[in-house]
DNA sequence: GCAAAAGTGTTCGAGCTACACCCATGT
DNA sequence: ACATGGGTGTAGCTCGAACACTTTTGC
């Protein structure tokens, strides 16, 4: 299977999401890497880089986001793969996407370090390449996963306040959800489980903490919310 | 963004999905071609080939399909992106896998000219390279598709009756349908209209026939159900 | 005591399932 | 006439939306 090969470049990109105050709420912010070269010098793009002859395509999209922005991901699934042969002006370019989740304080504590900035979702514009695209598509993902999958909990701690992960899905959907409706919802799913904690020093009834419960299937050959494991 | 590529062969291959009659019923087939060098000599793999240089992926798609099958599939989405290091035993190879339907005339005209063997879904088993894993996420996407989607039409005609679509989704779902339930849901939800035609030479009451809409936001940049447009 | 979030209970309606039943056709 | 798939009606269940209400804390 060697010999017909062609000369198409292979890179890895990363939509990565956090949660991070703006105006008062907690919102959806992905980080963004200034371009230094031709072409889109100087441009906005998504974190990424090209592909290692020896290593899985995943493993590639983590140390090209490590190299760039120094991030640890606690959510990463693959998202498409662009091929139009005219996406990049220098040169056929395939890229493969991912999709990643960080905790607030893994971006807190990088972006005082790198070349870095976070920008809210809703105000990605004017990207390099078609990132433009790829980051409006990997909202809809988003939006969609968390309705039916357990994603929202990568974005916060070890244990958490069913408020606290209303919150989040509050911000990933940017619409208000009924606290009580969404708290027989989640218990009722088995997605998380009650610990003996409670969180104080909030100004009101301490709320009871929750951990995430590891689904069964996810030592099978299959994540059946995320794609094979391969 | 040239300079850093590395010496990956790219290659797209296709997962095609059709309507066989077998043992009585409708069942899923899709046709596996025989190697005809190494590696995997000799053995079945899904159809495929390399990306050509100024071609765009799902074009490659229906490029090799056509090639090594002779088939043009009535609906075309990207699946997944593979790429362990060593999922060919001679080099580094990344495949862009499809997923496609064609309808049963389609696949019949085929299968006597070209070196294809239709083999029913639940007997796929041996295939080279990782095509194995790759054949059961397809077939996994598809089913949780057609639940959703409207998916089901591509395996039929322009015309058919509603008895004709629950077929389909009886054979994706390899389970009975109630007729009742299974029209009201179709119909109610608008992704079929009634023609004036009805279906005669039945030995029953002939059914009316119906035509697959063609959904609203497929003119947008993004299909909302299989992926970004580019 | 009061404000506000945590947490519980209840009602309502949409949508799905199961199943009874009528309709129209070929034999 | 009758068998069979096409097609309609309907009762019951589940689940989510809406919202009233009680509980527990900080101030």
């Amino acid at each position: 299977m060697v010999g017909g090969a062609v000369a198409a470049s292979l890179a890895v990109s990363t939509v990565i999401f956090t949660l991070l105050e703006h105006e008062g709420a907690q919102r959806l912010h992905l980080p963004l890497v200034r371009r230094t070269r031709e072409p889109f010098d100087g441009a906005e793009a998504l974190p990424g880089g090209w592909i290692g002859g020896d290593e899985g395509l995943e493993e590639a999209a983590r140390r090209t986001l490590a190299e760039t922005t120094g991030l640890r991901p606690s959510y990463l699934e693959q998202l498409y793969t662009f091929g139009r042969p005219d996406r990049s002006p220098t040169g056929r370019v395939v890229s493969v996407i991912y999709s990643a989740l960080v905790r607030s304080p893994e971006a807190a504590r990088v972006a005082e370090v790198h070349n870095v900035r976070w920008a809210p979702v809703d105000e990605v514009r004017g990207l390099a390449f078609d990132h433009d695209e790829v980051v409006a598509y990997a909202l809809w993902r988003l939006r969609a996963k968390v309705g039916y999958a357990q994603v929202a909990v990568h974005l916060l701690g070890e244990t958490f306040s069913l408020g606290q992960l209303r919150e989040v899905h509050e911000a990933v959907l940017g619409r208000p959800l009924d606290p009580a409706n969404f708290r027989r919802r989640v218990t009722a799913s088995g997605a998380v489980e009650a610990t003996d904690e409670h969180l104080t020093g909030g100004r009101h009834r301490p709320p009871r903490l929750y951990r995430a419960v590891v689904p069964e299937g996810a030592t099978g050959p299959f994540q059946t919310t995320a794609g094979p494991a391969a």
